[in-house]
Order: C-alpha cells, then structure tokens, then sequence
DNA sequence: GACATTTCAGACCGATCGTTTTAAAAACTT
DNA sequence: AAGTTTTTAAAACGATCGGTCTGAAATGTC
C-alpha cells in the first residue's frame, strides 16, 4: 500500500462548491480553489482531471448537499400545497439569511458563455426532476380539492419557478423578510384564484 | 489641431456594452473589446482609463440605449395598467426574440463579487427609477379603479419586478411565446384580485 | 530497516489577463 | 511645406490564468 490521502474528497468538493457558488466558474481561480481546499493542484488534478471536471462534480456535490433537501420537501407524503408552503417558507429562510448568495444553478445558467457544455447539461437535466416535484405537488392539491378542477399544475410550476428565481435574484427585499413572506402568501394564495 | 479620431464615441460604447452584455463584466476581456469596437488599446485607454472605467460609461449607455425605451413605455400619460400590460409584452417580446441574452444589469448584480463598486452602485440607483416608474403607474391605476382601492402599489411591484426578474433568467419557455403570454396574463389579471 | 508507492510543496509551463510604453503614421495649423 | 498634436499599431510590462512536472517527505509492506 501507500500514503494515505490527507483529504477527505467530500470535504474538498464542499470547499469548492462554496467558492464556486460564490463567485461563479469563471469567476473561481485555481489557486483559490487549492487555497480553500487545503490541498494541492497536483492532488487536484490528480483527483479530478481538470477546473472543469471539479466543477462538474460540484454542481453534483451541490444537488446532493443543497438540492436534495429541498426535494425532500417537496416530496413528503401526502403531497399537496403543505410542500409548496414549507418549501417557500424554506427558500425565504435561505434568502433571508446572513450568507445567502443566490443559486449554483441559477449563477450557472447566467453566465453559461463561460461553462462548459457537459455541466450546463447536469444542470439542465436534474432541474426537469426538480419541476417534476412541484407538479407532482400541484397536481395532488386539484385532486385533494385544495387547488380547482381547472388548475393547470404544469403553468402553476412555470408560475412558481418564475417566483422562486426572481427571489434568488433579488435576495432578502429591502423592508425585510416580513415583505418576502407576504409576498410569499401572495403568490400561493394567487395560484388557487387563478 | 490635430489627426481627428477614426472611432465614434457612441458606436464605441455600443459594440463594448453588446459584448459586456453578453459575456458578463468579468467574461469580457480586453483583446476582446478592443477587437469588437476596433479601436486599438491606447485609444481606449486614453478615452475610458480602463476596463472598470469603460463598463461604467458602459452601463450608463445601457439605461440611455435600452432602459430609457423601457421607461418610456412605463410614464406615457395617462398612466395605469395599459402602461404594465404594454411593458410585459415588450418584455416578452425580447425574451422571445432570436437575440435574448438576459439583462445587462441582472447579470452584473449575480456576479457582483467580481465587479466594482461604483457600477453597483450605478446600478443600484437605476433601478431605484426604474421602480419609481412601476409604482407610479398602479398608483394612477388605484386612483382610477383599475386596481382595487386596497391595492398597495408597492407591494405589487415588488411582485411584479420578481416576476420580471424570473422571465429574464429564464428567457423563452419550453412551450413557447404562448406560455410566456399566458404568465403574463395571469400575473397582471392576479394583482387586481389579491 | 529497506523498498515501494503516493501525497505533498513548490517550481515551472505557455497563454492570457489588464495596463503601459514606444514609435511611426496621419491630419490639422501656420 | 514645416511643425504640432493625436491617433494609431504593436511591442512589452508584471501578474495571473489553467495545467504540468520534479523531487522530497511520508506512509505503507515486507
């Protein structure tokens, strides 16, 4: 046998994924990344082949981390509007939050110019399972009764994903998180009048 | 005198603001503009200091050449919801169009880390316009009876400019131009009932 | 304790980054 | 046409980029 690593890969990817997240692929240098990592770029390299392939397994890392979570709760049973409530009230916790810096995805998807396409295509892969759950939801909540007959769960989730985006845009509202919770409210309450 | 210039200020700012535009502040580099404006290094040093220094006459021309048409659309007399339905169609017609590249602003607040302070701040204070521009018209249309009178203009526009934000993230849905009219309609016909 | 293996620290690679400098070409004034 | 000024083109600046390589230190096996 030989040497042991004196990293642990999950630790490495949660430092990366920090900084990656922060300030976006292009915007993370190598150094940086072994900076934060405490590791070297020969390991890095050795580990995962190029900045490329590390940032691949980040936005990997991050749905695992960070994604998975949040589909928990849009996944408890009985589905319904309970998931799309505690999922919000969620992402307003988040948004509200000292070291809220809007999304991996989301960052990723703006400056798409500069990433590579095989991450992009991750990216746009697992937010199909993530649209998934919300209509799943919705569509629980018209037949349970607590959304109309007439609802469309497909548009509703269009709605909703507009909502949520525009959130993780603009982060924490100036009048406070009092503002995103009722704006909150508003827009869960406007897709059952619809 | 001397040998006049071979450039056009205007037509400068132009090809630079497209390129930022597209690419993100950071994304963008020199050789690049230089090579997209077609005037040589020194020129534009000499004419904007440099890199940061041309972004922020940048972003100004941006508000002057784009923002200035969208607010236009929103303080044409008499004001009220007209104004609102006209601008989301303009909105979405962009967002439709062959060459959609998401906002010049939206993109430089998502990587903020990276971009100096002064055209943040530039930003900022636009966007503050921007806004004015928005609560201005629900305020005329509370007045009229467009919107109920318990509406609060405010808070509908931070709804409203949420919504914004999601359409210019996400650009053209799946399903088409139709949807993306259809989000419309619902958000607009959403605010008179909440 | 000698040997094999692998991590580690850091020098090094060419390319490109934003920026400055140099020098020749061009257009104005007199 | 001489002289002045400014734009040009291009070379060069140090710093950093993503990526590679070398050699020593550290851990395992025997």
């Amino acid at each position: 046998m030989s040497r042991p690593k004196a990293y642990k890969r999950d630790k490495v990817l949660d430092s990366a994924t920090q900084l990656f997240w922060q300030k976006g692929y292009h915007g993370t240098s190598l150094s940086e990344l072994v900076a934060a990592t405490g590791l070297n770029k020969h390991s890095m390299y050795k580990e995962f082949g190029s900045k490329a392939g590390l940032f691949d397994e980040c936005i990997a890392h991050y749905w695992r981390k960070i994604v998975r979570e949040l589909l928990d709760i849009l996944t408890e049973e009985p589905l319904g509007m309970a998931n799309i409530r505690a999922f919000f009230k969620n992402r307003i916790e988040y948004i509200c939050s000292e070291d809220f810096k809007s999304c991996l995805f989301v960052k990723t998807i703006i400056e798409k110019e500069l990433v590579e396409a095989k991450a992009l295509e991750q990216i746009r892969r697992r937010n199909k399972i993530y649209e998934k759950a919300f209509i799943a939801c919705l569509e629980a909540a018209v037949r349970s009764g607590e959304l109309p007959k007439k609802a469309d769960p497909e548009f509703l989730t269009l709605y909703l994903l507009h909502f949520l985006l525009g959130l993780l845009v603009m982060g924490k509202p100036e009048k406070g998180k009092g503002e995103a919770e009722k704006l909150m409210k508003f827009i869960i309450s406007s897709i059952s009048k619809g």
